[in-house]
DNA sequence: TCCCGATTCAAACAGTCGTTTCAAACGGTC
DNA sequence: GACCGTTTGAAACGACTGTTTGAATCGGGA
C-alpha cells in the first residue's frame, strides 16, 4: 500500500524461530500436543516444516525451548518472591507462600501481553499431559523451586507430615494450572474471547479468589490432619 | 490345576467386548486417548482390530461405551445422594455437598475391584482432555447432575454470584479430577503400585484430607468474596 | 561480480494411525 | 450333517504423522 517508507506496517519483524515458538505456544495450548501437527504449526507461523527441523532439531526441540522460554520467568519470579520471604526474620505463613507461588503464574498473563492468555494455558496444559517425556521436559525446569515451596511449606505447616504437604503443594499446583488453562469453561472451550472488556475485573478478582481457595483449604486440610492424628493418638492412648 | 469342574479358572468368562473396554479404560487412563492406538488396545484384550469396529463401530464409539458405563454408576449415585440431602427441611450445607459429589467419585475404586485405581484415574485423565469431541461426550454425561449441585451450591453459599459459585464447582471437580488422576506422582507417574498396604489408610484418611481442602476452599472464596464486595460497597458509599 | 554461509522451500521418506474388506471360524437350530 | 447369523481373524487401504533430503533463495563481505 504506502509506497516510499520502510516500515509502514510491522512488515516481519519476528524472525522464523519467534514465529515459530510463538504459534507453539499457542496451539500447544489450545489443542494439545500430540494434537498439534507441525503442519499446522509451520503454517500458523507462515513458514515451512522443515524449519522446524532447522532451527530446533525436532518437534521434541521446539518443545523443549518453548517450555524453557514460558518457564523461566515464571521460575525466576517464584525464586525472587522465596528469597525475599526467606530473609525476613519469621518464617513465612502458608498464605505469603501461596501467593508467592501463585501471583508470578497468573502474572504471565500480564507480561506476555496480547497473547498471555495462551500462555498461561501453555503451561496449564503442561500439568496434565500424559505422555512421560513431556514430563520429564517441563519436571526439569520445575524441580528446582519444588523443593524450596515443599520445605518452606512444610515449615509453614507443622503438624503436617510429608505426604500432607506434598497433597497441598499437589493441589495448589493443581488449581493453579486449572484456573491457567482455562478447562471446564462448560460449552465454549477451545477458544474463548481473550480480551476481558471490565478493567482488572480478571487479574486482580479472580487471582485473589483463587489464592483465597488454595490459603483456606490448605489450612483446613492442615487442622483437619492434625485434628485427626490427634484423636487416633488419644484413641491409642486411652486403652 | 483342579480337573474335574466345569469352572476351575475363570476360563475366559469376560466377553471380547467386556475385555476390549476393561483394556480401553485401562489404557486410556494411563497413556490417554491419543496416547492409546487400537492395535496396543486390542492386543491388551488379546483379540483383533476389527473387533473394535464390529462392537462399538469405531474407536468413538468404544470411547463412548467407555464413559457411559464408568460415569453412570457415580452420576445415579450423586443423584441419589441429592435426592436424600434435598428431602430434609433444612438445605444442605457447603461441606454436605461437598462430600455428596466427592465419595461416589473416590468410592469408584471400591467398587470396580481390582481395576478401581485404573477406573479411577480414567475419569480423572477425562476431564483436562483437550480434544473437543472427548470433551462432548464427557459433557454429555456430567451436565444433568452438574446443574443441580451448581444451583444447590449457589444456595449454601449466599452472597456468592453465579461466577462464584461455578469457580468453587470447578475447583472442587478438578482438585477431585487430580486426586483420582493421580497425576503428580512427582517421578514414577505413568504407572503406580496399585496395592495399598496399610489398612483403609488410602481409602479414607486421603478422602477425608481432599474433603476438608475442598470444603475449606470454597468457604474461603465465598468469605473472601463476600468480604471484597462488602468493601468495594463500602467505598462506593463514603464518596 | 562472485562467493559463501545461513536460511527457506517443495518434495519424498518411512512409519503409524483408524478404518475397511472379506474370508474363516464359531454356536445353535432345522 | 447342513444351514444360519454372529463373531473373529489377517491383510490391505488411504490418510495422516515427524523426519530427511537436496535444491533454491537470501544477505553481506572479498
Amino acid at each position: 500500500m504506502t509506497a516510499h517508507d520502510d516500515q509502514p506496517v510491522p512488515r516481519e519483524t519476528r524472525t522464523t524461530r519467534e514465529r515459530l515458538i510463538d504459534s507453539a505456544v499457542r496451539l500447544f495450548g489450545q489443542r494439545g500436543i500430540e494434537g498439534t501437527s507441525l503442519r499446522a504449526l509451520t503454517e500458523a507461523a507462515r513458514t515451512n516444516i522443515a524449519a522446524v527441523n532447522y532451527h530446533f532439531g525436532s518437534k521434541d526441540g521446539l518443545l523443549r525451548a518453548v517450555i524453557e522460554q514460558t518457564m523461566q520467568a515464571v521460575n525466576d519470579e517464584r525464586r525472587r518472591r522465596l528469597d525475599e520471604l526467606e530473609s525476613e526474620p519469621q518464617p513465612p505463613s502458608a498464605a505469603a507462600l501461596v501467593r508467592a507461588f501463585v501471583e508470578p503464574g497468573t502474572g504471565l498473563v500480564a507480561e506476555h501481553g496480547p497473547n498471555g492468555p495462551d500462555v498461561a494455558r501453555f503451561i496449564g496444559r503442561m500439568i496434565g499431559e500424559p505422555d512421560p517425556k513431556v514430563r520429564q521436559i517441563f519436571a526439569d525446569q520445575v524441580d528446582a523451586v519444588e523443593g524450596r515451596y515443599l520445605t518452606a511449606l512444610g515449615r509453614a505447616l507443622p503438624g503436617l507430615d510429608e505426604e500432607g504437604v506434598r497433597f497441598a503443594y499437589t493441589s495448589m499446583l493443581g488449581l493453579l494450572s486449572l484456573h491457567q488453562s482455562g478447562a471446564f469453561a462448560t460449552v465454549e472451550w477451545p477458544q474463548r474471547q481473550t480480551s476481558r472488556p471490565e478493567g482488572d475485573r480478571s487479574g486482580t478478582a479472580d487471582r485473589e479468589r483463587l489464592i483465597a481457595f488454595i490459603t483456606g483449604g490448605i489450612l483446613a486440610a492442615a487442622t483437619a490432619e492434625t485434628a485427626t492424628s490427634a484423636r487416633e493418638e488419644a484413641r491409642r492412648a486411652s486403652r
